[in-house]
RNA sequence: GCCCGGGUGGCGGAAUUGGUAGACGCGCUGGACUCAAAAUCCAGUGAUAGCAAUAUCGUGCGGGUUCGAUUCCCGCCUCGGGCACCA
């Protein structure tokens, strides 16, 4: 029969929709088997080939699991708040909720297009008010929240204890007291601006060179009233939560970075001739004695009391030019360090000597405590720094492990070393502290005793996370269930959901202020007391419903409550996590964050949401260049000779791999590939590219190769003449068994391509074969079936059966039928394979030996040469060892 | 600069508690079927030399450990990703 795809595929889609096949029935009976994927942002574009790489491995486990007998739960939603659909609605008047249900339309008809076995009873949209009442819920959870430190868990406000001395200077200190504990507060703050986006963003959203992520035009510096999120107070959970995770190291490192703990010390330094003290952090208290200059950060508050007279021009006109630069010049460009002395001096407390107090603006104020002590020998920003302004480097580390010609020049102090080595000239008796000869670590931990003792310091732990700015000044994002008063008090409408309001210009003004500033009437309330206010205009985040969704799906249509704790207790954690690596900090930190403070709270019942993370990798395309390196557009590229060259000029081309783009005209569509090829095609393919985590490029004609592989699957299968009662040939049927033995274990360990390569290798035996039992025929359908399930389904229903095979057992392996009684041995001589020879299993190592020296080719080899000794390893290789 | 990954035929990729390098697929070559083509089927296909048996070389480069290294160790080259004055 001929494999007419599109009716098949049509066929079954209606059917498991009309049966719905993949409802999710929750029975607590059966082991259970969250699977998610990263739901997407519907665009306007539409389904591009990388989103159904990750949907197609979460679908294939899904029909794995439903057949070994799970409850599995894999749903479906979008992420539809977002800037595309809010800036299309600037241009158009088109209100953002008609664009984003159009687009949603799309992506489900084109997901459905791919017989994914998504429980669609469970989808949910983040823009959905039922949906987006729980995000401002958990919005006013956190708000209501403080951590404490003692018992280093998240607890209500209403169980902070103030202290007797707060209480006793008014109502208005307790709530400033509060406020400042919340682990929502609304300050103001240095924030990123993007005057193109017309909103601020987050330092997460801020790339490498200063621009910003979602539009890549520069962002500044701005002073604005916002929403911020404590997610620093969590650091350490968050940073020890991941040791336990099945994720992929990578993106922990980079969660173990970016939250970026570092152990050092504060240190208290005296203001020569003032009372004021400085104090500074820093990793390395232990080269104290090497501190020959102190710097503050342009917006420290002591700038003011330590510039002199004398300086006080220069100090501000620095300060001022500051303030001014972006941290791209303050970085990137600004390689060349800059500073100003402020005329005070310091007291080193060890040494007792005066060492200046500079201002540089390579000290931020975001860190630490936004001041350093300056160790130009073993440190290169410093020793930067004092080369530049003819500071004294001093070296109190011997690098006695460095070179010769290293260990002179840092001694005289002409290089910096910030490896280990021995302490000299660090001992001053008569304060009681010696550190020389001691190693780096003996120093750390002895200085620190000492300033601790002192009173002068103290271990300290720094982490560069910082608060998470949670503010946007857009129309399209959750309202805050927040209302300001004029007399200044916040309070949260507990009144839920808290809607858009509908309005006819979406334009954010220039000044900072969201759209919502001109909902008049949505704006101002009027409080039973009479009192007026208004609403808070900015509105959240994209992460804010991405945070949490994973929960929703629990139980979406819940209007109670945000989930049913008896389903979330079953279903919690998710078992398995896929999507982009793109996401390996915000959304996957800022989600772990929720869900803590969720756990701390006890709405939900574990510490982590995703057990298990697996990145896919991104799926590339052949491009073409000219020898020179320009990019050639594809469709002015012709084959010949097996080679490429430009159509129009001849010019011979290059094929490279480069990320799809429309300017290269090498973008894929997958309804494209559907129409030609078939869903199950496509699916094939995505999975047979290569490891699901690599980024590989597309081929047109790959998946012509797993569309042959359906094509004569298919043939042979329906073919009467193929399928046979009776007992099974004994190769085909060790065939069959070793076929289900890799699959099996393939799925478990997520690698596709090589589970699809043994279903290939079966179905080539059984061809070669030229038929097969009934048996082995349903058995090969029944784990051919997740890979592609029309196919599955179609064979199932051709070999007599009127129920869908997606809840039919997983087969086993027979493992008695995969001994081998017999191995034929590669015989090597000094490593280098010359023969084989097919021995018994179960032969005695002393046989073996005399079996290789009895055998013909064995005396050929070892011709002129003595033998050494015969390595057997049983099952393996046989080695003989000569002269 | 620092931290992660990669580098295997013409191409996508298999194979690692160290044990037959190149599974599977694409492409290519030859053959069958056909008036012919497409489709399909069969055979071959790492490189070099040879009629052949066979030999030598071969997993980015250079060393090392080992009976044996794609796999382990040391030093490089290179591509991709992330971070980058965080004291």
């Amino acid at each position: 029969m001929e494999y007419h795809f599109g009716e098949i595929e049509k066929k079954w889609q209606d059917y498991w929709e009309r049966n719905k096949t993949f409802r999710t029935e929750t029975d607590f009976s059966k082991p259970k088997y969250y699977i998610l994927d990263m739901f997407p942002y519907p665009s306007g574009a539409g389904l591009h080939v990388g989103h159904p790489e990750g949907y197609t491995a979460t679908d294939i486990l899904s029909r794995y699991k439903r057949m070994k007998g799970y409850s599995v739960l894999h749903p479906m939603g979008w992420d539809a708040f977002g800037l595309p659909a809010e800036q299309y609605a600037i241009q158009t008047g088109t209100h953002p909720a008609l664009t984003t249900r159009k687009n949603c339309d799309t992506f489900r008809r084109q997901i459905k297009a791919l017989g994914l076995s998504y429980d669609w009873d469970r989808e949910i949209n983040t823009t959905d008010p039922g949906y987006f009442k729980w995000t401002q819920w958990i919005f006013i959870q956190l708000y209501n929240t403080w951590y404490d430190q003692e018992s280093g868990r998240g607890r209500p406000v209403s169980e902070l204890p103030v202290p007797a001395q707060v209480t006793g200077n008014g109502k208005e200190a307790v709530r400033r007291y509060i406020d400042d504990r919340r682990l929502a507060y609304y300050d103001h703050a240095q924030v990123w601006w993007c005057a193109s986006c017309r909103t601020v963003c987050a330092n997460e959203e801020v790339l490498t060179d200063g621009s910003h992520e979602k539009c890549g035009h520069p962002v500044v510096r701005k002073n604005l009233k916002q929403w911020l999120l404590r997610i620093p107070h969590y650091a350490e959970r968050l940073l020890s939560g991941l040791d336990d995770l099945d994720w992929p190291e990578g993106v922990k490192d980079m969660q173990r970075n970016w939250i970026g703990k570092s152990r050092g010390a504060e240190i208290d330094f005296r203001i020569i001739g003032r009372e004021t003290t400085l104090r500074v952090y820093t990793t390395r208290p232990d080269t104290l004695f090497g501190a020959t200059y102190m710097v503050i950060s342009p917006e420290h508050p002591l700038t003011g009391e330590l510039v002199t007279p004398e300086h006080r021009e220069a100090a501000a006109e620095y300060i001022r030019a500051a303030s001014l630069k972006s941290d791209l010049d303050r970085t990137e460009l600004a390689k060349e360090k800059s500073g100003v002395f402020t005329g005070s001096y310091a007291e080193n407390p060890v040494t007792g000597e005066p060492i200046p107090v500079w201002i540089a603006d390579y000290v931020l104020m975001g860190y630490g405590t936004g001041a350093i002590m300056a160790v130009p020998a073993h440190d290169t920003r410093d020793f930067e720094f004092a080369h530049k302004f003819g500071i004294p480097v001093t070296c109190i580390l011997d690098p006695t492990g460095a070179p010769a010609e290293t260990r002179e020049e840092v001694l005289a102090g002409r290089a910096c070393w910030t490896g280990d080595g021995k302490y000299i000239r660090s001992a001053h008796p008569a304060r009681g502290i010696d550190l020389n000869g001691l190693h780096k670590e003996q120093g750390i931990a002895e200085i620190t005793r000492w300033l601790e003792e002192k009173g002068i310091g103290k271990a300290t732990v720094n982490y560069k996370i910082r608060d998470w700015l949670f503010s946007r000044q857009r129309y399209w994002g959750e309202p805050f269930p927040v209302i300001h008063w004029e007399d200044g008090e916040v309070t949260l409408d507990e009144e839920l959901p808290v809607l858009l309001p509908d309005m006819e210009r979406y334009e954010p003004g220039e000044g900072g202020e969201s759209p919502l500033a001109n909902a008049r009437e949505w704006l101002q309330v009027t409080g039973r007391d009479g009192r007026r206010g208004r609403r808070e205009t900015n509105t959240m985040p994209q992460w804010a419903g991405s945070c949490w969704y994973y929960l929703r799906f629990i139980d979406p249509r819940n209007q109670e409550r945000i989930f049913d704790p008896a389903l979330e207790k079953y279903w919690m954690p998710v078992d398995l996590y896929i999507g982009g690596a793109e996401h390996a900090v915000l959304h996957l930190l800022y989600s772990r964050f929720w869900h803590k403070v969720l756990f701390d709270l006890g709405i939900v019942s574990t510490d982590e949401p995703f057990r298990k993370l697996f990145n896919q990798g991104m799926i590339l395309a052949f491009a073409y260049e000219t020898a020179a390196g320009a990019k050639v557009s594809s469709d002015l590229v012709e084959e010949s000779d097996g080679g490429f060259r430009h159509r129009v000029t001849g010019e011979p081309l290059n094929q490279i791999v480069a990320k799809m783009s429309k300017s290269l005209k090498n973008v894929i569509n997958p309804d494209d590939v559907v129409s030609q090829y078939g869903a199950d095609a496509l699916r094939l393919y995505e999975m047979f590219m290569g490891p699901l985590d690599e980024r590989k490029p597309w081929a047109e004609k790959g998946v012509k190769g797993v569309f042959n592989f359906l094509n004569r699957v298919y043939r042979f299968f329906t073919d009467p003449a193929s399928i046979r009662e009776g007992e099974e040939d004994p190769q085909v049927l060790k065939a069959l068994h070793q076929a289900i033995r890799k699959v099996t274990s393939d799925l478990e360990n997520l690698r596709f391509n090589t589970a699809i390569s043994a279903l290939m290798v079966f179905n080539n035996t059984a061809m070669k074969q030229g038929n097969v039992t009934r048996e082995t025929a349903e058995i090969f359908v029944k784990i051919l079936s997740p890979f592609a399930p029309h196919m599955g389904e179609e064979l199932w229903a051709l070999l007599g059966h009127d129920h869908t095979l997606a809840y039919e057992g997983w087969p086993e392996a027979d493992e008695t039928l995969l001994v081998e009684a017999h191995f034929e041995y590669p015989v090597s001589f000094n490593g280098k394979l010359r023969f084989k020879l097919e021995l018994p299993l179960g032969m005695p190592v002393p046989e073996i030996e005399k079996a290789v020296i009895g055998h013909g080719k064995t005396s050929h080899y070892l011709e002129g040469k003595s033998l050494r000794k015969i390595i057997v390893v049983p099952g393996k290789i046989i080695n003989v060892v000569h002269s």
